[in-house]
DNA sequence: TAACGGATGTTATACTATAGCTCTTCAGGT
DNA sequence: ACCTGAAGAGCTATAGTATAACATCCGTTA
């Protein structure tokens, strides 16, 4: 499907603890072996994806299980979900502002990309304004075909 | 939940007859109920809100009615689809491109509205552009708050 | 007539997400 | 030590969204 990410994921995993540390939440063993499992996957994954694998480690894992993990996860920003297929990915930096991020999704290779452009992020304010509209969140998600796949051989 | 769309209704109904007809696509009873359904619509329409309403009219609708027709009304760009609310709202511009339309969601009386910016449309290709991804349709939600309920009382 | 394609009917099922209640654990106050 | 409250997790059930697969109807045309 895509290859592999490119940070550690040891290192990942501390990182995310310090960020619910500083959050005062709490990355409970449920919630570390879900960040895991998302990180080391090689793409998107739907929670249903996450719950077949969850059961394996967690026999007691049902819906629940990982729909609130996932909610905590994304509260925490140390996942994001991409609406347009239902599923989830590891958020790559967390520091910005899931606000303000954008995904390139291939439709060949099924890897998301995540970038957070401020010329986009400045366009997105400007047309709000325009329109007299106060902007929170957006969702800003672009199929196409990646740069792996287009420079690869038919 | 919201006010009424400004065009006509019997006015939106032929526009979406002639684009059908130019596309060589038929705009059947189904199809034109389907449509008149959702442009009477003070808001987005979720598959199943459309369904309920549908069967009033037309007792066999089931399910795979509504998705079929959902499906022809957007590949003829009569409708198009809120990914973060699973529910459709009618275009209101058959000329447009519908790789290259953003959409306002009010958090608080839920209208949708449909706008073309293009300097959105720019900076979204720029991006990918670095990234030397190559893009397709564009999936952009705002959700904030719309002009009319950011200037109402209280 | 026969063959075909587009549209719709029909049944069943897959997939995505949440409600609501229980139980345990642990920290803070008495 | 005891009570209490809040967070986390378990558990059962159900709500909500979407599609597969096959059958039927009907108008066009070879
Ligand atoms: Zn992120
Ligand atoms: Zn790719
Ligand atoms: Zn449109
Ligand atoms: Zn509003």
């Amino acid at each position: 499907m895509s290859k592999k990410r490119g940070r550690p994921l040891t290192e990942a995993l501390t990182e995310a603890e310090r960020v619910c540390l500083s959050n005062g939440a709490q990355l409970t063993e449920l919630r570390r072996t879900v960040l895991q499992l998302i990180l080391e996957a090689p793409g998107p994954l739907t929670a249903y994806q996450l719950l077949d694998q969850l059961k394996e480690i967690r026999k007691s894992a049902v819906p629940p299980t990982v729909y609130r993990t996932l909610e905590f996860l994304m509260e925490n920003r140390l996942v994001h979900k991409i609406e347009q297929l239902n599923a989830f990915i590891p958020c790559s930096d967390a520091h910005h502002d899931h606000h303000d991020v954008q995904f390139l999704i291939c439709e060949k290779c099924g890897t998301v990309a995540e970038i957070e452009d401020h010329a986009i992020v400045r366009a997105l304010a400007k047309a709000a304004e325009k329109q007299g509209f106060h902007p929170g969140k957006a969702v800003v998600e672009l199929d196409g075909i990646c740069a792996a796949c287009s420079t690869s051989a038919h």
